[in-house]
DNA sequence: TGTATTGCTGACAGAATTAGTAAACATATT
DNA sequence: AATATGTTTACTAATTCTGTCAGCAATACA
């Protein structure tokens, strides 16, 4: 329960960037494809943009693309530019690891130390085409849509 | 970063314990072996002895001891205690997985699940026995000491 | 019986984090 | 200009985290 509710919605953007495959989204179109608010979404992107994992364009016929190739997107990066560092706990972080007060012998941080790795292995392992190849059929769920996107209408 | 202050006082506390191997150790002593403050350990042991971790007695010449043997607690077990589900996210706990909005086909998920696995596998693959026997030399930073517990005197 | 020593419990305050809203602004198209 | 889009910043409310404290409960021992 350590993934914030934006990290998680900057990974849905990028897989809807993903599956959309070039095309611009807008932030409105973005916001109903993921079920995120709209509101938190314009705070999101931007800081994806400045993390150059999507690129904009403003005016009519703007959105969103992806910045780079789905391949060389991994779900680490994401997580990374909204939670920090991956460490579960401060001492057993791989740049500036908290001194803490057993450090001599504390056999306690080397097992955070592997939880560390092992989160850094498997997000680092995952890339957008990845993700977006096993996510089949439609990764949305209509019904619970509901009030998600106040004009989404039933669409479709 | 996402283990609290307190599963990190409790987890040192049960090393604490195993350590001493069976002789009780007064609040105060564990407070200060572990460089925790003494008043907040006084919240996190009692828990510990709800969850039949630690057994304690009062009294003169009362203390905390292990309820079990080393090799029968885990560190999943005190994680659990003080962290609720392991889970990075909530549509991905064992148990009442929230239902997220892209439940159909969403492949993040099963990645978020991954990370869970792998963070049970390794908490749970490591006792307390096999800390303390990692925990060779003197564990506790006696330069650091200073001001953990104020009347711990410079002494040792 | 009473006192000292220890653990137990609950209330609390301050800080930090999180989530979401909203208003005003910047840029591009027509 | 007018419209459609993204950008930025301020803000509120809720929640969680951290640590302190005062007072209570039980045990040992004189």
């Amino acid at each position: 329960m350590w993934v914030s509710r934006r990290t998680d919605y900057a990974t849905r953007a990028v897989l809807a960037l993903t599956l959309e495959d070039g095309g611009p989204l807008k932030l409105e179109e973005l916001a109903r494809r993921t079920a995120v608010p709209q509101s938190v979404l314009e705070q999101v992107m931007p800081t994806m943009r400045t993390a150059g994992i999507v690129r904009s364009e403003r005016g009519p016929s703007g959105g969103y693309r992806l910045n780079k190739k789905p391949e060389e997107i991994t779900l680490e990066r994401i997580v990374r530019v909204f939670q920090g560092p991956l460490a579960p706990i401060s001492c057993a972080t791989r740049h500036n690891p908290e001194p803490c007060p057993m450090t001599i012998g504390c056999s306690l941080r080397s097992v955070w130390e592997e939880v560390r790795d092992a989160t850094i292995a498997l997000l680092g392992g995952v890339t957008f085409a990845d993700l977006a190849s096993r996510a089949g059929g439609p990764w949305l769920d209509p019904s619970l849509l509901v009030g998600a996107a106040q004009d989404a209408g039933g669409g479709g």
